[in-house]
DNA sequence: CTGAAAGCGCTAACAG
DNA sequence: CTGTTAGCGCTTTCAG
């Protein structure tokens, strides 16, 4: 806990306050907020009353203390690929609605950049969270299955761990970049680069090992392999500027944000034609890929879905397993017809 | 709380099985993690030790519920004009990093749209929040002095209060927008037009208040006002549309994001050469407004400087009032010369 | 259905 | 410096 003051006396007004108010026990009170806590409808009518009166409203770290468990989701993501690629703003946000909806608080944790989150996952034991959504960065297996043994719910979101067990909802990364190799190949592209996420990410394995697998099955294989160790804009730019070298027809960003730097790149820098002498795709279908200056060729990550299912498995509400929901492929204008 | 299966017992390892282990007290445990409680060096030490070797760490909802403290400070957004518009999703990100670094946590909360975090407040006093920061979001001095006198920090971020007393940081929006104006009438514009975003934000009742009262001054009006209800890409377009009518010569939007939105529909849409036959300005220079394929000349807010003086106030290492923080001019190719 | 009593795990006087 | 003793505000047996 940090620097802070001594406190001073603001006494809240409790339970026990109501309590004396009515001149009934504290505990009749905290059963009154139980929604099936045994109470006679008549008076937790009059205790819901008097506590609106009073304005008194449970405190939940107390009520922590005694139930452990807080109400509390911890979302954690990455401080690379956090909330500097658009995508993972928009899942945060709703991530955190969602949650709401369900009467949940999200807690904001980061993990350290090019680090797995293993090192803050005790500490948010100290929380009594109910549970932690992964996203944007990584876990190792047996520190997932040790937050799991606690009762704690785990969900990794767009990532998955080798061994299985611990639930995840992510997009069928490969399934989509098969799509993109087909659709290149079958719009006449020979010459075709793939750039490459940071190495580590199991987004960036999936599409990468999907998009050569089927070059591969079509008897081609890509010109060259760009790799880059973040997901940004600049990121993008770079590696476009290596791309460059290869003199590629085509070029499969691993996400929109790379693709959208790439081909700012080399429409402004290289005064290259997007699609006419040059076709680039991304994957996400972040909201600028739909800009008119863009028009981006990508694949469309289902967020509500993914969302919804994620928010599922916390509440229990679903069972706790790998889910893969499928992309979509949305053609615009950056790939030639 | 939501509906959670009651708990089964997983014991953690507390204080009182450190001491029971070392045959001391349990509240020398307690000293020993305090920074400035006393214990000898030689037992603080064994007793971290210790505590390393059972896995040990304090639990915060205990100590909360004693010291009235959680180290957790709430960050409330609003869901219309938060994370959808990148600017905030950068603050977010930098208010995280920043808090991380003082030792306290990020509590994310959003608010209704178009409904200030009132609602909200109370509800934060059942988690013993230490503070919290509202950005995009507005909220009422009466429920921000209640919220001060629980000996709880609040400021106000990039909003303002009529009713000063409730600390705040924002970017000096109004000599910004006074730049702009300059900057469009001594480049020759006669036509302008303001889109202003929601009528309720205080960013932009200053922005519009700035540009319009440097623009008298100087003996001119605005050739028309238009008003949108969010900021976002596509309210930029609307906004955009409307603003053709007037046959303006420049455009000065209230932020980036409806300009990016405008500054698109009046290039693809309109087939208008920017800034060859029409300027545009935003404001925040936010990452898109530098992409090549926009090069929006814009107004900088000093994010960094905003939040180290926001978190500042929070662990009250500086005195809690009003900040202003001037703007930059940043000038880039949607402007005339 | 209702009340009394015993904690949840920690901090904070208060003596020694 | 160290141990003892009370709570913080709520949930949860356990009797009645």
């Amino acid at each position: 806990m940090p620097l802070k003051p001594p406190n001073s006396r603001a006494p809240n007004v409790t339970s026990r306050d109501v309590a004396r108010f009515l001149g009934v026990s504290q505990s009749m009170v905290s059963r009154a907020f139980d929604t099936n806590g045994r109470v006679s409808a008549k008076n937790r009518d009059k205790i819901l009353k008097a506590a609106e009166l009073l304005d008194y409203r449970p405190n939940y770290i107390a009520r922590s203390l005694s139930t452990r468990r807080s109400g509390i989701i911890a979302i954690v993501m990455g401080s690379g690929g956090g909330l500097e690629n658009p995508f993972y703003a928009d899942v945060l946000d709703q991530l955190g609605a969602a949650l709401d909806a369900v009467g949940y608080r999200s807690l904001f944790f980061r993990a350290p950049p090019d680090q797995d989150v293993d090192e803050q996952l005790p500490a948010l034991r100290q929380y009594n969270i109910d549970g932690v959504i992964v996203a944007s960065a990584s876990i190792s297996s047996r520190i997932a299955r040790e937050f799991q043994r606690d009762q704690r719910r785990i969900v990794l979101f767009n990532r998955t761990i080798s061994n299985a067990l611990v639930p995840s909802v992510s997009c069928d990364n490969t399934a989509g970049a098969r799509e993109i190799a087909d659709l290149l190949i079958d719009r006449g592209h020979r010459r075709m680069v793939y750039v490459a996420g940071p190495e580590h990410t199991s987004t960036n394995r999936d599409r990468e090992a999907g998009f050569l697998a089927r070059l591969n099955e079509r008897g081609l294989a890509p010109t060259a392999l760009i790799r880059t160790t973040r997901y940004s804009f600049g990121a993008g730019v770079d590696a476009a500027r290596q791309a460059a070298g290869y003199n590629p027809d085509a070029i499969f960003f691993a996400n929109d944000i790379l693709a959208l730097g790439g081909m700012d790149y080399l429409r402004w820098e290289r005064r290259r034609i997007v699609p006419g002498q040059i076709s680039v795709v991304g994957f996400d279908d972040i909201p600028m890929a739909s800009w008119p200056a863009y028009r981006l060729t990508t694949v469309r990550q289902k967020v509500d879905e993914m969302v919804s299912l994620t928010v599922a498995i916390i509440t229990s509400s679903t069972e706790p397993r790998t889910y893969v929901i499928p992309g979509q492929l949305i053609l615009r204008d950056s790939v030639r017809p």
